[in-house]
DNA sequence: TTGTAAGCGTTATCAA
DNA sequence: TTGATAACGCTTACAA
C-alpha cells in the first residue's frame, strides 16, 4: 500500500524554523509594512527550505478576500473568451488569485439578480464583464448597488466613473474600410455583428464613416446582418454575390464571419482576392491560416484581458480608501494585419 | 455611498431556520446516511430559502479535501486542451469541484518532482494527465508513490492498473487509410506528430498496417516529421508535392498541420480534392471551415475529458476502499467524418 | 517592530 | 438518529 499523503507545511512550521512569531511569517506572505528587512530575510529562507505555500482555503477563510474573480461572459465567439481568459489568468495567478468563468444569459428576464446570487454564493471579489455581458444597464446598476468591484471590456460607450478597458472599434473599423477603397474598391460590402454587441456597433459606424468620408454613399443593399458565427457569414456572402451587381469587397464583422465569406466565395467560383476581397476583425488564430490568409485587424485580446485583471486587482487590494468609485481605463491599439485576402479591385467589365 | 457587501448566510443560520443542530445541516450537504427524510426535507427548505451555498474554503479547510483537480498539460495543440478542460469542467462542477490548468514541461529533467511540489502546494485531490504528459513512466511512477489519485487521457498504451480514457488511434487511422485506398489512391503520405505523443505513434502505425494489409509497401519518402503545427504541414506538403512522383493524398495526424497542407497545395497550384486529397485527425473546429472542408476523425475530445473526470472522482469519492488500485478504463468512438477535401484518385498522367 | 488572542465556517470525533 | 466540541491554518484586531 502507497503511503498516505504527508500533513502539508503550514505558517507554524515556517516560523519554527525562522524563529519568529508566526504573525511575523504573515506579514511577510502579506508585505505587510513593519518587518526589518532581516526578518523578512529569515522568513523568505525558511518558505524556499520548506517549499512552503500557504492554505488559499484558510486565506480566504479568516480573511476579508475570497482571491476569486468572475469572468462574466455571453458570446457566441468561445475564442475571444478563451484569449481574454488567458490575459486575465496570468495576472491573477501573479496575484494569487483565481478566475472562474461564469456564463450569463443576457436575454433571460432576471439576469442581474442571478448574477448577483451567483457572485454572493461564490464570494467572488469582483467580476469583469465581456460583451455584451458588459452591455447591460441593468447588470451594471445592480454590481453598483451591491458595491462588486468590476471592470468592463469594450463596452457600447466609455463611461466616466466605471474602469474598462477598450479598443477604438469605430476608428479601427474605419481604417480597414478606407484601406479597401484605397485599393480601388467602391462597392464594399459589411456584414454586421452579434446585435446586443455594443463593439459590433461601433464597427459598423466605423464602416459607414469611412465611406461619407470618400463621398460612397452607404447602400443598405450591401449591409448584412450577423451574429458572429461562421454560418451567417457563409450565407451573407452568397446573397451579396448573387446581386445584381456584387461587391468587390467584403468586411465581416469579426474573423468567424470572414472564414464563412470565403468558403462562399470558393464555392462561388470566384477567386480570392483578384475577384473578391475579403477583411475580418480580431485577427483569430486561424485567421492566419485560411485560404488565403485573412487581412483582419488584430485586437489584442489577451492584452486586453490582462488589463482587465489589473484594474481589477487595483480595485480590489486598495478597497479600504476607495469608497468613492475611483475608475481608470486602460486604451488598447489595433493592428491592420494586411495578408493575402485583400487586393486591388478588379478593372470595371 | 454604496452599502456595505452584508454577511453571508452560513451553516448556523440554516440550522436555525430549521430548527436542527447545524452538524445536522453538514450531514445533508455532504449525503451522509443517518438522517430521517423528513429532517432532511426540513433542511433543504431552510437552504432553499436562504439561497445558502456552504462556504468552499471552509471545507477545505476543515476536510480532507481540496476540490480541487488539475488538469496537466504540455502539448502544443491548445485546442485539445480547451475542449478536455471543457468536459472536465462541466462533470466537476455538478460534484463541486474546480478544475485548474498546470503546465508541465515534460522535457525539464525535474518534471516528476515538481509536478508532485506543485500538486502539494495546491492541495490537489487528484490530476488527469493529458498527452504527452500522461506518456511519462516517470510522472506515473512518482504519482503512485505519493498516492496522488490520476487519469490518463490517450496514454501510449493501455494499463491495466491506471484508469484512463481513450480512442482506437490505431485502428482510426487504419480506417482513414483504407478509406482513402478506396478511392483508388496508392502514393498515400503521412505526416507524423509530436514525436512524444504516445497516439502520434498509434496512428502512424494504422497508416502502415492499412498499407501493409492491402499488400502496398511503405514508403519512407512518403513519410514526414511533424509537431502538431500547422507550418510543419506546409513544409512537409511542400517538400511531398515537389517530390518526381509526388503522393495523391496526404494523411497528417492532425487537423492543424491538415490546414497546413491545404495551404501548401493551393499555393503550389494543386486544386483539392480533385488533384490531391488531404486528411486530418481531430476534427476541431476550424476543420470545418477550412477550404474546401476537411476530412478527418473526430475525436470526441469534451467527451473524453468529461470521462476522464468522471473516473477521476469516482476515486476521489470512494478514497476509503480504495487503497489498492481500483482502476477502470472508458473507452470512445470514433467517427470518420467525410468532408470536400478527399476524393478519388486522379487517373495516371 | 513584534507578538497574543479570537474567530472565520466548515468537517471530524466522540458522546448522547 | 442527533448533537456538542475540537480542530483546520490563516487574518484581523489589539496589546506589548
Amino acid at each position: 500500500m502507497a503511503p498516505a499523503r504527508r500533513r502539508p507545511i503550514t505558517i507554524h512550521d515556517v516560523a519554527k524554523k525562522a524563529g519568529v512569531a508566526f504573525k511575523t511569517v504573515s506579514r511577510v506572505l502579506n508585505n505587510e509594512a513593519n518587518v526589518t528587512p532581516e526578518t523578512q530575510e529569515k522568513v523568505r529562507k525558511a518558505i524556499k527550505a520548506l517549499d512552503y505555500s500557504p492554505s488559499l482555503a484558510a486565506r480566504v477563510l479568516a480573511g476579508s478576500r475570497s482571491f476569486l474573480i468572475g469572468l462574466l461572459y455571453d458570446t457566441p465567439s468561445s475564442y475571444y473568451i478563451h484569449n481574454i481568459q488567458i490575459g486575465a489568468l496570468e495576472r491573477c495567478r501573479k496575484a494569487g488569485f483565481h478566475v472562474i468563468l461564469e456564463h450569463c444569459n443576457t436575454e433571460a428576464r432576471n439576469v442581474a439578480s442571478s448574477i448577483i446570487s451567483v457572485i454572493k454564493n461564490t464570494r467572488m471579489d469582483g467580476v469583469i464583464l465581456t460583451p455584451p455581458v458588459a452591455d447591460s444597464r441593468e447588470i451594471l446598476e445592480a454590481l453598483v448597488a451591491e458595491n462588486v468591484p468590476h471592470v468592463l471590456v469594450s463596452p457600447p460607450e466609455l463611461q466616466h466613473d466605471v474602469s474598462c478597458v477598450h479598443m477604438d472599434n469605430r476608428r479601427a473599423a474605419f481604417d480597414m474600410t478606407s484601406y479597401l477603397m484605397s485599393l480601388g474598391h467602391k462597392r464594399i460590402a459589411f456584414i454586421k455583428g452579434h446585435p446586443r454587441h455594443g463593439a459590433a456597433r461601433l464597427r459598423l459606424q466605423g464602416y459607414m464613416e469611412a465611406l461619407e468620408s470618400k463621398g460612397i454613399q452607404s447602400n443598405s443593399a450591401l449591409i448584412k446582418e450577423g451574429n458572429f458565427r461562421f454560418r451567417a457569414g457563409a450565407e451573407a456572402a452568397e446573397q451579396l454575390l448573387h446581386l445584381k451587381v456584387p461587391p468587390t469587397a467584403i468586411f465581416a464583422a469579426n474573423d468567424e464571419m470572414a472564414a464563412g465569406v470565403l468558403t462562399a466565395a470558393h464555392g462561388l467560383g470566384y477567386s480570392v482576392p483578384s475577384a473578391l476581397s475579403v477583411a475580418g476583425f480580431d485577427d483569430i488564430f486561424y485567421a492566419s491560416i485560411t485560404w488565403p490568409a485573412l487581412t483582419t485587424i488584430r485586437q489584442p485580446i489577451a492584452e486586453m484581458g490582462d488589463g482587465a485583471a489589473e484594474l481589477l486587482l487595483e480595485q480590489i487590494l486598495s478597497k479600504k480608501a476607495s469608497a468613492s468609485g475611483v475608475s481608470s481605463s486602460l486604451s488598447f491599439k489595433y493592428e491592420l494585419k494586411i495578408r493575402n485576402s485583400t487586393g486591388p479591385a478588379p478593372s470595371k467589365a
